[in-house]
RNA sequence: GGGCCGUUAGCUCAACAGGUAGAGCGGCUGAUUCUUAAUCAGUAGGUUGCAGGUUCGAGUCCUGCACGGCCCA
Protein backbone atom coordinates (compact mmCIF):
# COMPACT_ATOMS: atom_id res chain seq x y z
CA UNK A 1 0.00 0.00 0.00
CA UNK A 2 0.93 3.63 -0.25
CA UNK A 3 2.06 3.49 3.33
CA UNK A 4 5.14 1.87 1.85
CA UNK A 5 6.25 5.30 0.64
CA UNK A 6 5.97 6.52 4.20
CA UNK A 7 7.93 3.52 5.50
CA UNK A 8 10.57 4.08 2.87
CA UNK A 9 10.94 7.74 3.88
CA UNK A 10 11.30 6.76 7.52
CA UNK A 11 14.07 4.41 6.51
CA UNK A 12 15.78 7.16 4.52
CA UNK A 13 15.66 9.41 7.55
CA UNK A 14 17.48 6.74 9.54
CA UNK A 15 20.10 6.52 6.83
CA UNK A 16 20.59 10.28 6.87
CA UNK A 17 21.10 10.19 10.62
CA UNK A 18 23.73 7.48 10.20
CA UNK A 19 25.49 9.76 7.73
CA UNK A 20 25.54 12.42 10.43
CA UNK A 21 22.87 14.56 8.72
CA UNK A 22 20.05 15.92 10.87
CA UNK A 23 16.83 15.58 8.85
CA UNK A 24 15.17 18.14 11.17
CA UNK A 25 17.71 20.87 11.88
CA UNK A 26 16.94 24.01 13.87
CA UNK A 27 17.40 27.03 11.68
CA UNK A 28 18.61 28.38 8.41
CA UNK A 29 19.94 31.78 7.54
CA UNK A 30 18.28 33.20 4.46
CA UNK A 31 19.42 36.26 2.53
CA UNK A 32 16.49 36.34 0.12
CA UNK A 33 12.95 35.14 -0.15
CA UNK A 34 11.99 33.92 -3.60
CA UNK A 35 10.37 37.29 -4.21
CA UNK A 36 13.43 39.20 -3.00
CA UNK A 37 15.57 37.20 -5.38
CA UNK A 38 13.26 37.85 -8.31
CA UNK A 39 13.15 41.55 -7.45
CA UNK A 40 16.91 41.72 -7.16
CA UNK A 41 17.95 39.73 -10.20
CA UNK A 42 15.14 39.32 -12.71
CA UNK A 43 15.91 42.63 -14.36
CA UNK A 44 19.70 42.66 -14.13
CA UNK A 45 20.31 39.26 -15.73
CA UNK A 46 19.77 38.24 -19.30
CA UNK A 47 19.30 34.66 -20.46
CA UNK A 48 22.55 32.76 -20.03
CA UNK A 49 24.15 35.36 -17.73
CA UNK A 50 25.73 34.54 -14.39
CA UNK A 51 26.38 36.67 -11.28
CA UNK A 52 29.03 34.48 -9.74
CA UNK A 53 30.08 36.94 -7.04
CA UNK A 54 26.55 37.50 -5.75
CA UNK A 55 25.94 35.20 -2.77
CA UNK A 56 22.38 34.23 -2.15
CA UNK A 57 20.76 31.84 0.26
CA UNK A 58 17.15 30.80 -0.04
CA UNK A 59 14.91 28.21 1.54
CA UNK A 60 11.65 26.57 0.69
CA UNK A 61 9.68 23.45 0.00
CA UNK A 62 10.80 21.38 -2.96
CA UNK A 63 7.92 21.41 -5.45
CA UNK A 64 9.58 19.87 -8.49
CA UNK A 65 12.70 17.86 -9.24
CA UNK A 66 14.10 17.47 -12.72
CA UNK A 67 17.05 15.14 -12.63
CA UNK A 68 19.65 14.91 -15.35
CA UNK A 69 22.12 12.45 -13.96
CA UNK A 70 24.96 14.71 -12.89
CA UNK A 71 22.78 17.78 -12.43
CA UNK A 72 19.34 18.55 -11.07
CA UNK A 73 16.95 21.44 -11.53
CA UNK A 74 14.50 21.90 -8.67
CA UNK A 75 11.89 24.41 -7.60
CA UNK A 76 11.63 25.86 -4.10
CA UNK A 77 8.36 27.38 -2.93
CA UNK A 78 8.18 29.81 -0.03
CA UNK A 79 5.52 32.18 1.27
CA UNK A 80 6.22 34.70 -1.44
CA UNK A 81 6.35 32.50 -4.49
CA UNK A 82 8.84 30.11 -5.94
CA UNK A 83 12.26 30.06 -7.50
CA UNK A 84 14.25 27.53 -9.46
CA UNK A 85 17.59 26.20 -8.28
CA UNK A 86 20.23 24.07 -9.91
CA UNK A 87 22.71 21.67 -8.44
CA UNK A 88 25.60 20.09 -10.29
CA UNK A 89 27.83 17.23 -9.26
CA UNK A 90 31.14 18.84 -10.24
CA UNK A 91 30.31 21.95 -8.18
CA UNK A 92 29.09 20.52 -4.86
CA UNK A 93 31.17 17.36 -5.05
CA UNK A 94 30.24 13.75 -5.40
CA UNK A 95 29.19 13.09 -1.79
CA UNK A 96 26.89 16.08 -1.45
CA UNK A 97 25.40 15.53 -4.85
CA UNK A 98 24.67 11.92 -4.00
CA UNK A 99 22.86 12.97 -0.82
CA UNK A 100 20.71 15.45 -2.69
CA UNK A 101 20.00 13.03 -5.50
CA UNK A 102 19.17 10.16 -3.20
CA UNK A 103 17.49 11.79 -0.21
CA UNK A 104 15.74 14.98 -1.31
CA UNK A 105 12.12 14.41 -2.29
CA UNK A 106 9.34 16.63 -3.48
CA UNK A 107 7.76 18.04 -0.34
CA UNK A 108 10.98 18.36 1.66
CA UNK A 109 12.25 21.73 2.86
CA UNK A 110 15.72 22.62 1.67
CA UNK A 111 18.01 25.60 2.12
CA UNK A 112 20.30 26.51 -0.75
CA UNK A 113 23.35 28.76 -0.93
CA UNK A 114 24.75 29.82 -4.25
CA UNK A 115 24.74 32.50 -6.88
CA UNK A 116 22.08 33.64 -9.34
CA UNK A 117 22.07 33.01 -13.04
CA UNK A 118 19.57 32.90 -15.80
CA UNK A 119 19.09 29.71 -17.77
CA UNK A 120 19.23 29.85 -21.50
CA UNK A 121 15.45 30.00 -21.53
CA UNK A 122 15.64 33.05 -19.28
CA UNK A 123 14.52 31.68 -15.93
CA UNK A 124 16.21 33.04 -12.83
CA UNK A 125 17.92 30.14 -11.09
CA UNK A 126 20.11 29.78 -8.03
CA UNK A 127 23.27 27.81 -8.78
CA UNK A 128 23.78 25.69 -5.68
CA UNK A 129 27.17 25.75 -4.04
CA UNK A 130 25.92 24.30 -0.78
CA UNK A 131 22.60 23.06 0.55
CA UNK A 132 21.00 21.86 3.75
CA UNK A 133 18.06 19.56 4.20
CA UNK A 134 15.72 21.49 6.53
CA UNK A 135 12.86 19.04 6.93
CA UNK A 136 12.13 15.63 5.51
CA UNK A 137 8.52 14.87 4.66
CA UNK A 138 6.93 11.47 5.03
CA UNK A 139 4.04 11.94 2.65
CA UNK A 140 3.71 12.74 -1.02
CA UNK A 141 2.10 16.00 -2.05
CA UNK A 142 -1.00 16.27 -4.21
CA UNK A 143 -0.51 16.32 -7.93
CA UNK A 144 1.35 19.30 -9.30
CA UNK A 145 -0.59 19.84 -12.49
CA UNK A 146 -4.22 19.65 -11.45
CA UNK A 147 -3.61 20.74 -7.88
CA UNK A 148 -5.82 19.51 -5.06
CA UNK A 149 -9.45 19.38 -6.12
CA UNK A 150 -11.22 17.28 -3.52
CA UNK A 151 -13.24 19.77 -1.43
CA UNK A 152 -13.26 17.49 1.53
CA UNK A 153 -9.45 17.36 1.64
CA UNK A 154 -9.24 21.08 0.87
CA UNK A 155 -11.32 21.90 3.97
CA UNK A 156 -10.08 19.18 6.30
CA UNK A 157 -6.40 19.46 5.41
CA UNK A 158 -6.15 23.11 4.55
CA UNK A 159 -2.37 22.93 4.72
CA UNK A 160 -2.40 20.74 1.60
CA UNK A 161 -4.67 23.20 -0.17
CA UNK A 162 -2.33 26.04 0.76
CA UNK A 163 0.70 24.17 -0.53
CA UNK A 164 -0.91 22.98 -3.73
CA UNK A 165 -3.30 25.72 -4.73
CA UNK A 166 -1.56 29.06 -4.86
CA UNK A 167 -4.80 30.95 -5.48
CA UNK A 168 -6.07 29.65 -2.17
CA UNK A 169 -2.94 30.88 -0.39
CA UNK A 170 -3.38 34.28 -2.02
CA UNK A 171 -7.03 34.41 -1.02
CA UNK A 172 -6.09 34.19 2.64
CA UNK A 173 -3.40 36.81 2.19
CA UNK A 174 -6.12 39.06 0.83
CA UNK A 175 -8.36 38.27 3.77
CA UNK A 176 -5.58 39.34 6.08
CA UNK A 177 -5.18 42.57 4.13
CA UNK A 178 -8.88 43.31 4.47
CA UNK A 179 -8.73 42.87 8.21
CA UNK A 180 -5.63 45.00 8.53
CA UNK A 181 -7.17 47.68 6.35
CA UNK A 182 -10.28 47.84 8.53
CA UNK A 183 -8.22 48.16 11.68
CA UNK A 184 -6.05 50.88 10.20
CA UNK A 185 -9.08 52.72 8.86
CA UNK A 186 -10.77 52.72 12.25
CA UNK A 187 -7.60 53.43 14.22
CA UNK A 188 -6.94 56.43 11.98
CA UNK A 189 -10.37 57.80 12.92
CA UNK A 190 -9.81 57.52 16.63
CA UNK A 191 -11.65 54.27 17.29
CA UNK A 192 -10.36 52.17 20.15
CA UNK A 193 -10.15 48.41 19.69
CA UNK A 194 -11.53 46.51 22.66
CA UNK A 195 -12.13 42.92 23.68
CA UNK A 196 -15.34 41.89 25.36
CA UNK A 197 -16.28 38.45 26.67
CA UNK A 198 -16.95 35.49 24.46
CA UNK A 199 -18.34 33.51 27.38
CA UNK A 200 -21.75 34.98 28.19
CA UNK A 201 -24.23 34.14 30.88
CA UNK A 202 -26.89 35.91 28.81
CA UNK A 203 -26.58 36.16 25.04
CA UNK A 204 -27.88 39.01 22.94
CA UNK A 205 -27.26 41.37 20.10
CA UNK A 206 -28.70 39.07 17.47
CA UNK A 207 -31.47 36.60 16.85
CA UNK A 208 -29.74 33.25 16.93
CA UNK A 209 -29.37 30.11 18.96
CA UNK A 210 -26.19 29.99 20.99
CA UNK A 211 -23.68 27.27 21.71
CA UNK A 212 -23.77 26.14 25.30
CA UNK A 213 -20.70 25.38 27.33
CA UNK A 214 -20.10 24.74 31.00
CA UNK A 215 -17.99 26.41 33.63
CA UNK A 216 -16.93 24.03 36.36
CA UNK A 217 -16.14 26.51 39.13
CA UNK A 218 -19.66 27.93 39.05
CA UNK A 219 -21.14 24.63 37.94
CA UNK A 220 -23.32 26.42 35.47
CA UNK A 221 -23.86 26.63 31.72
CA UNK A 222 -22.56 29.56 29.75
CA UNK A 223 -23.12 30.60 26.17
CA UNK A 224 -20.64 31.47 23.48
CA UNK A 225 -21.48 34.95 22.29
CA UNK A 226 -23.67 35.38 19.25
CA UNK A 227 -22.63 39.05 19.01
CA UNK A 228 -20.57 41.52 21.07
CA UNK A 229 -23.17 44.26 20.68
CA UNK A 230 -24.54 44.59 24.20
CA UNK A 231 -21.11 44.71 25.80
CA UNK A 232 -19.87 47.31 23.36
CA UNK A 233 -22.84 49.51 24.16
CA UNK A 234 -22.07 49.12 27.85
CA UNK A 235 -18.68 50.60 26.99
CA UNK A 236 -20.39 53.61 25.40
CA UNK A 237 -22.31 54.01 28.66
CA UNK A 238 -18.95 53.81 30.41
CA UNK A 239 -17.61 56.77 28.51
CA UNK A 240 -15.85 55.31 25.49
CA UNK A 241 -16.93 57.30 22.47
CA UNK A 242 -15.54 55.31 19.57
CA UNK A 243 -14.95 51.59 19.98
CA UNK A 244 -14.76 48.54 17.82
CA UNK A 245 -14.25 44.85 18.26
CA UNK A 246 -13.12 42.51 15.53
CA UNK A 247 -13.52 38.87 16.36
CA UNK A 248 -15.42 35.63 16.30
CA UNK A 249 -19.09 35.06 16.96
CA UNK A 250 -20.77 31.69 17.33
CA UNK A 251 -24.24 30.74 16.19
CA UNK A 252 -25.66 27.28 16.60
CA UNK A 253 -27.45 27.05 13.29
CA UNK A 254 -27.19 25.38 9.92
CA UNK A 255 -24.14 25.37 7.72
CA UNK A 256 -24.49 26.73 4.21
CA UNK A 257 -22.50 28.53 1.56
CA UNK A 258 -23.02 31.71 3.59
CA UNK A 259 -23.11 30.34 7.14
CA UNK A 260 -20.33 28.88 9.24
CA UNK A 261 -21.09 28.28 12.94
CA UNK A 262 -18.17 30.50 13.89
CA UNK A 263 -17.59 33.58 11.85
CA UNK A 264 -15.85 36.92 12.10
CA UNK A 265 -17.42 40.32 12.41
CA UNK A 266 -16.35 43.82 13.24
CA UNK A 267 -18.74 45.84 15.35
CA UNK A 268 -18.27 49.58 15.57
CA UNK A 269 -19.95 52.08 17.93
CA UNK A 270 -19.73 55.83 17.84
CA UNK A 271 -21.25 58.15 20.43
CA UNK A 272 -23.22 61.20 19.35
CA UNK A 273 -23.73 59.66 15.92
CA UNK A 274 -26.78 58.17 14.23
CA UNK A 275 -27.32 55.65 11.48
CA UNK A 276 -26.72 58.14 8.71
CA UNK A 277 -23.25 58.70 10.11
CA UNK A 278 -22.73 54.94 10.15
CA UNK A 279 -23.89 54.75 6.57
CA UNK A 280 -21.27 57.25 5.57
CA UNK A 281 -18.65 55.39 7.56
CA UNK A 282 -19.60 52.10 5.92
CA UNK A 283 -19.54 53.54 2.44
CA UNK A 284 -16.26 55.32 2.96
CA UNK A 285 -14.60 52.30 4.51
CA UNK A 286 -15.65 49.77 1.90
CA UNK A 287 -15.10 52.10 -1.04
CA UNK A 288 -11.56 52.87 0.10
CA UNK A 289 -10.96 49.21 0.84
CA UNK A 290 -12.08 48.10 -2.61
CA UNK A 291 -10.08 50.88 -4.23
CA UNK A 292 -6.99 49.93 -2.24
CA UNK A 293 -7.21 46.26 -3.12
CA UNK A 294 -8.30 46.38 -6.73
CA UNK A 295 -7.39 49.87 -7.84
CA UNK A 296 -10.92 50.16 -9.20
CA UNK A 297 -14.45 50.21 -7.81
CA UNK A 298 -15.80 47.64 -10.23
CA UNK A 299 -15.50 44.12 -8.92
CA UNK A 300 -16.57 40.89 -10.60
CA UNK A 301 -18.41 38.47 -8.39
CA UNK A 302 -19.73 35.20 -9.85
CA UNK A 303 -19.59 36.77 -13.30
CA UNK A 304 -21.62 39.79 -12.23
CA UNK A 305 -20.01 43.20 -12.14
CA UNK A 306 -20.56 44.98 -8.83
CA UNK A 307 -20.02 48.72 -8.93
CA UNK A 308 -18.97 50.21 -5.60
CA UNK A 309 -18.89 53.78 -6.89
CA UNK A 310 -20.65 55.96 -4.28
CA UNK A 311 -23.22 57.02 -3.44
CA UNK A 312 -24.83 53.62 -3.14
CA UNK A 313 -28.50 53.10 -3.68
CA UNK A 314 -30.70 53.66 -0.62
CA UNK A 315 -34.15 52.18 -0.41
CA UNK A 316 -36.58 51.66 2.44
CA UNK A 317 -37.49 48.10 3.25
CA UNK A 318 -41.16 49.04 3.12
CA UNK A 319 -40.84 50.58 -0.34
CA UNK A 320 -38.79 47.73 -1.74
CA UNK A 321 -41.19 45.04 -0.57
CA UNK A 322 -44.13 47.14 -1.77
CA UNK A 323 -42.51 47.50 -5.18
CA UNK A 324 -41.77 43.80 -5.57
CA UNK A 325 -44.65 42.11 -3.78
CA UNK A 326 -47.31 44.79 -3.71
CA UNK A 327 -47.85 44.49 0.01
CA UNK A 328 -47.38 47.24 2.59
CA UNK A 329 -45.57 45.85 5.60
CA UNK A 330 -46.64 48.83 7.71
CA UNK A 331 -50.25 49.37 6.69
CA UNK A 332 -51.62 46.07 5.44
CA UNK A 333 -53.17 43.69 7.95
CA UNK A 334 -51.54 40.41 9.01
CA UNK A 335 -53.97 38.50 6.80
CA UNK A 336 -52.72 40.27 3.68
CA UNK A 337 -49.08 39.56 4.55
CA UNK A 338 -49.92 35.94 5.21
CA UNK A 339 -51.77 35.72 1.92
CA UNK A 340 -48.77 36.99 -0.03
CA UNK A 341 -46.54 34.48 1.74
CA UNK A 342 -48.89 31.64 1.02
CA UNK A 343 -49.16 32.71 -2.61
CA UNK A 344 -45.39 32.37 -2.78
CA UNK A 345 -45.37 28.98 -1.15
CA UNK A 346 -43.65 30.10 2.04
CA UNK A 347 -44.17 28.17 5.25
CA UNK A 348 -44.32 30.35 8.33
CA UNK A 349 -43.53 28.75 11.63
CA UNK A 350 -44.30 31.75 13.80
CA UNK A 351 -47.22 33.88 12.67
CA UNK A 352 -46.33 37.10 14.40
CA UNK A 353 -45.84 40.19 12.29
CA UNK A 354 -42.07 40.26 12.70
CA UNK A 355 -41.57 36.78 11.33
CA UNK A 356 -43.91 37.46 8.44
CA UNK A 357 -41.96 40.57 7.51
CA UNK A 358 -38.70 38.62 7.66
CA UNK A 359 -40.13 36.00 5.32
CA UNK A 360 -41.36 38.63 2.90
CA UNK A 361 -37.91 40.15 2.83
CA UNK A 362 -36.37 36.72 2.21
CA UNK A 363 -38.48 36.49 -0.95
CA UNK A 364 -36.97 39.60 -2.49
CA UNK A 365 -33.48 40.01 -1.06
CA UNK A 366 -31.86 38.24 -4.02
CA UNK A 367 -33.02 41.06 -6.23
CA UNK A 368 -30.62 43.56 -4.68
CA UNK A 369 -27.32 42.93 -6.43
CA UNK A 370 -25.40 46.19 -6.47
CA UNK A 371 -24.31 47.55 -3.08
CA UNK A 372 -27.50 48.90 -1.54
CA UNK A 373 -28.50 50.34 1.80
CA UNK A 374 -31.78 48.82 2.83
CA UNK A 375 -33.36 51.26 5.27
CA UNK A 376 -35.80 51.63 8.12
CA UNK A 377 -36.77 48.13 9.17
CA UNK A 378 -39.98 47.70 11.12
CA UNK A 379 -39.63 47.89 14.88
CA UNK A 380 -40.81 44.27 15.33
CA UNK A 381 -37.68 42.88 13.70
CA UNK A 382 -35.26 45.39 15.22
CA UNK A 383 -35.38 45.07 18.99
CA UNK A 384 -32.16 46.99 19.62
CA UNK A 385 -32.64 49.84 17.17
CA UNK A 386 -34.04 53.26 17.95
CA UNK A 387 -37.43 54.22 16.56
CA UNK A 388 -37.35 56.38 13.48
CA UNK A 389 -37.57 60.06 14.33
CA UNK A 390 -40.40 60.49 11.79
CA UNK A 391 -42.25 57.19 12.07
CA UNK A 392 -42.35 55.17 15.29
CA UNK A 393 -43.44 52.02 13.44
CA UNK A 394 -39.98 51.64 11.95
CA UNK A 395 -36.46 51.99 13.23
CA UNK A 396 -33.42 53.92 12.14
CA UNK A 397 -31.65 50.91 10.77
CA UNK A 398 -29.89 49.86 7.62
CA UNK A 399 -28.48 46.71 6.19
CA UNK A 400 -25.87 46.78 3.46
CA UNK A 401 -26.93 44.29 0.83
CA UNK A 402 -24.52 43.11 -1.84
CA UNK A 403 -25.45 40.35 -4.26
CA UNK A 404 -28.58 39.63 -2.21
CA UNK A 405 -26.60 39.07 0.94
CA UNK A 406 -26.49 40.94 4.20
CA UNK A 407 -22.97 42.28 4.56
CA UNK A 408 -23.53 44.89 7.27
CA UNK A 409 -26.22 45.86 9.75
CA UNK A 410 -26.44 49.14 11.63
CA UNK A 411 -28.74 51.33 13.67
CA UNK A 412 -29.19 54.45 15.59
CA UNK A 413 -28.85 52.51 18.81
CA UNK A 414 -31.84 52.31 21.08
CA UNK A 415 -30.88 54.21 24.24
CA UNK A 416 -34.32 54.74 25.78
CA UNK A 417 -34.23 52.22 28.64
CA UNK A 418 -38.01 52.05 28.97
CA UNK A 419 -38.49 51.39 25.28
CA UNK A 420 -35.71 48.79 25.43
CA UNK A 421 -37.50 47.17 28.38
CA UNK A 422 -40.65 46.86 26.31
CA UNK A 423 -38.75 45.43 23.36
CA UNK A 424 -37.11 42.82 25.54
CA UNK A 425 -40.51 41.90 26.88
CA UNK A 426 -41.78 41.35 23.36
CA UNK A 427 -38.75 39.19 22.60
CA UNK A 428 -39.39 37.31 25.80
CA UNK A 429 -42.93 36.61 24.66
CA UNK A 430 -41.58 35.23 21.38
CA UNK A 431 -39.21 32.98 23.28
CA UNK A 432 -42.06 31.73 25.39
CA UNK A 433 -43.98 31.03 22.20
CA UNK A 434 -41.16 28.75 21.15
CA UNK A 435 -38.90 31.01 19.10
CA UNK A 436 -35.47 29.99 20.35
CA UNK A 437 -33.83 32.66 18.27
CA UNK A 438 -35.62 35.52 20.01
CA UNK A 439 -33.44 37.64 22.23
CA UNK A 440 -32.87 37.04 25.91
CA UNK A 441 -33.82 39.57 28.50
CA UNK A 442 -30.54 41.16 29.57
CA UNK A 443 -31.16 42.91 32.89
CA UNK A 444 -27.69 44.26 33.37
CA UNK A 445 -27.74 45.78 29.88
CA UNK A 446 -31.01 47.51 30.73
CA UNK A 447 -29.53 48.75 33.98
CA UNK A 448 -26.61 50.17 32.02
CA UNK A 449 -29.01 52.00 29.69
CA UNK A 450 -30.74 53.43 32.75
CA UNK A 451 -27.49 55.16 33.65
CA UNK A 452 -27.67 56.79 30.24
CA UNK A 453 -26.11 55.91 26.88
CA UNK A 454 -25.55 58.95 24.68
CA UNK A 455 -27.03 58.91 21.19
CA UNK A 456 -24.96 56.29 19.41
CA UNK A 457 -24.54 54.85 15.97
CA UNK A 458 -23.65 51.17 15.77
CA UNK A 459 -22.49 49.07 12.85
CA UNK A 460 -21.62 45.42 12.34
CA UNK A 461 -19.88 44.06 9.25
CA UNK A 462 -19.61 40.39 8.38
CA UNK A 463 -15.97 39.98 7.48
CA UNK A 464 -16.29 36.54 5.93
CA UNK A 465 -19.07 37.59 3.60
CA UNK A 466 -17.24 40.74 2.63
CA UNK A 467 -14.13 38.71 1.85
CA UNK A 468 -16.26 36.31 -0.20
CA UNK A 469 -17.33 39.20 -2.40
CA UNK A 470 -13.79 40.51 -2.72
CA UNK A 471 -12.27 37.13 -3.58
CA UNK A 472 -15.08 35.92 -5.83
CA UNK A 473 -15.64 32.97 -3.50
CA UNK A 474 -18.78 30.94 -3.89
CA UNK A 475 -18.73 29.52 -0.38
CA UNK A 476 -17.92 31.00 3.01
CA UNK A 477 -15.76 27.92 3.51
CA UNK A 478 -13.37 29.21 0.92
CA UNK A 479 -12.55 32.28 3.00
CA UNK A 480 -12.31 30.55 6.39
CA UNK A 481 -9.02 28.73 6.87
CA UNK A 482 -10.52 25.92 8.88
CA UNK A 483 -14.27 25.75 8.30
CA UNK A 484 -16.20 23.48 10.61
CA UNK A 485 -16.27 19.87 9.38
CA UNK A 486 -17.40 16.70 11.02
CA UNK A 487 -14.52 14.96 12.73
CA UNK A 488 -12.74 12.31 10.74
CA UNK A 489 -13.13 8.73 11.81
CA UNK A 490 -10.50 6.06 11.49
CA UNK A 491 -6.77 5.90 11.69
CA UNK A 492 -4.83 8.87 10.40
CA UNK A 493 -1.14 8.49 11.23
CA UNK A 494 -0.66 4.79 11.68
CA UNK A 495 -0.95 4.72 15.45
C1' G B 1 -34.55 18.43 8.03
C1' G B 2 -35.78 17.26 2.40
C1' G B 3 -34.11 16.39 -2.81
C1' C B 4 -30.23 15.45 -6.33
C1' C B 5 -25.15 14.08 -7.22
C1' G B 6 -20.62 12.04 -5.63
C1' U B 7 -16.85 8.73 -2.85
C1' U B 8 -11.95 3.81 -7.54
C1' A B 9 -3.82 3.90 -6.06
C1' G B 10 -0.78 9.42 -2.09
C1' C B 11 -3.15 13.17 -5.93
C1' U B 12 -6.04 13.99 -10.83
C1' C B 13 -9.14 10.85 -13.36
C1' A B 14 -10.74 6.19 -16.64
C1' A B 15 -13.27 1.38 -16.59
C1' C B 16 -19.54 0.22 -22.78
C1' A B 17 -24.83 -3.29 -21.43
C1' G B 18 -22.76 -6.85 -14.63
C1' G B 19 -17.46 -10.69 -16.81
C1' U B 20 -10.19 -11.11 -13.33
C1' A B 21 -9.64 -2.79 -11.80
C1' G B 22 -6.41 1.05 -15.67
C1' A B 23 -3.67 5.76 -17.02
C1' G B 24 -0.98 10.26 -15.86
C1' C B 25 1.49 12.63 -11.92
C1' G B 26 3.94 11.14 -7.51
C1' G B 27 7.23 6.60 -5.51
C1' C B 28 11.24 3.04 -6.52
C1' U B 29 15.49 1.15 -10.09
C1' G B 30 18.44 2.60 -14.25
C1' A B 31 20.13 6.30 -18.38
C1' U B 32 20.75 11.53 -18.99
C1' U B 33 25.45 18.33 -16.94
C1' C B 34 20.38 24.31 -19.14
C1' U B 35 15.48 21.43 -17.50
C1' U B 36 10.76 23.67 -16.49
C1' A B 37 3.91 19.28 -16.85
C1' A B 38 11.95 17.62 -18.58
C1' U B 39 12.75 13.09 -21.51
C1' C B 40 13.63 7.64 -22.09
C1' A B 41 13.46 2.33 -20.17
C1' G B 42 11.76 -0.72 -16.28
C1' U B 43 8.95 -1.57 -11.65
C1' A B 44 5.89 -1.56 -7.14
C1' G B 45 1.42 0.37 -5.43
C1' G B 46 -6.08 -1.27 -4.70
C1' U B 47 -10.63 -4.79 0.93
C1' U B 48 -13.34 0.35 -5.61
C1' G B 49 -16.09 4.85 1.63
C1' C B 50 -18.52 0.97 5.23
C1' A B 51 -22.24 -3.09 6.02
C1' G B 52 -25.72 -6.17 3.89
C1' G B 53 -28.55 -8.08 -0.46
C1' U B 54 -29.51 -9.85 -5.76
C1' U B 55 -26.42 -12.79 -9.19
C1' C B 56 -22.61 -18.33 -11.55
C1' G B 57 -20.11 -13.49 -11.26
C1' A B 58 -20.85 -6.59 -8.52
C1' G B 59 -16.54 -0.68 -9.08
C1' U B 60 -21.17 -1.26 -12.02
C1' C B 61 -27.84 -3.31 -9.81
C1' C B 62 -30.79 -2.93 -4.78
C1' U B 63 -31.09 -1.49 0.70
C1' G B 64 -29.01 0.82 4.94
C1' C B 65 -25.09 3.76 7.05
C1' A B 66 -20.82 7.34 6.96
C1' C B 67 -18.56 11.54 4.77
C1' G B 68 -18.73 15.39 1.14
C1' G B 69 -20.80 18.73 -2.74
C1' C B 70 -24.97 21.37 -4.94
C1' C B 71 -30.05 22.97 -4.47
C1' C B 72 -34.28 23.75 -1.19
C1' A B 73 -36.27 24.73 3.95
Amino acid sequence: MADSIRQHRIQEIEELRKLGIDPYPYRYERTHSSRDAHNAFDDVLKAGEVLENEKVSIAGRVMALRKHGKSIFFVLQDAHGSIQAYIRKNVVGEDKFRIFDRYVNIGDHVGVQGFPFKSKTGELTIFTENFKILCKSLRTLPEKWHGLKDKEIIYRQRYLDLISNRESFERFILRSKVIRFIREFLDARGFIEVETPILHSVTGGANARPFITHINVFDMDLYLRIAPELHLKRLIVGGFEKVYELGKNFRNEGISYKHNPEFTSVEIYQAYADYTDMMELTEEMIVSLVQEIFGTLKVKYQNVELDFTPPWRRIRMRDFIMERLNVDILEDPDEKLMQVLEDNGVEVEFRDRGHMIEKLWDLVEDELTAPTFLLDHPVEISPLAKRHREDPRVTERFELIIFGREIANAFSELNDPLDQFERFKKQQALREAGDEEAQMFDRDFLRALEYGMPPTGGLGIGIDRLVMILTDSQSIRDVILFPLVRPESGEVVGE
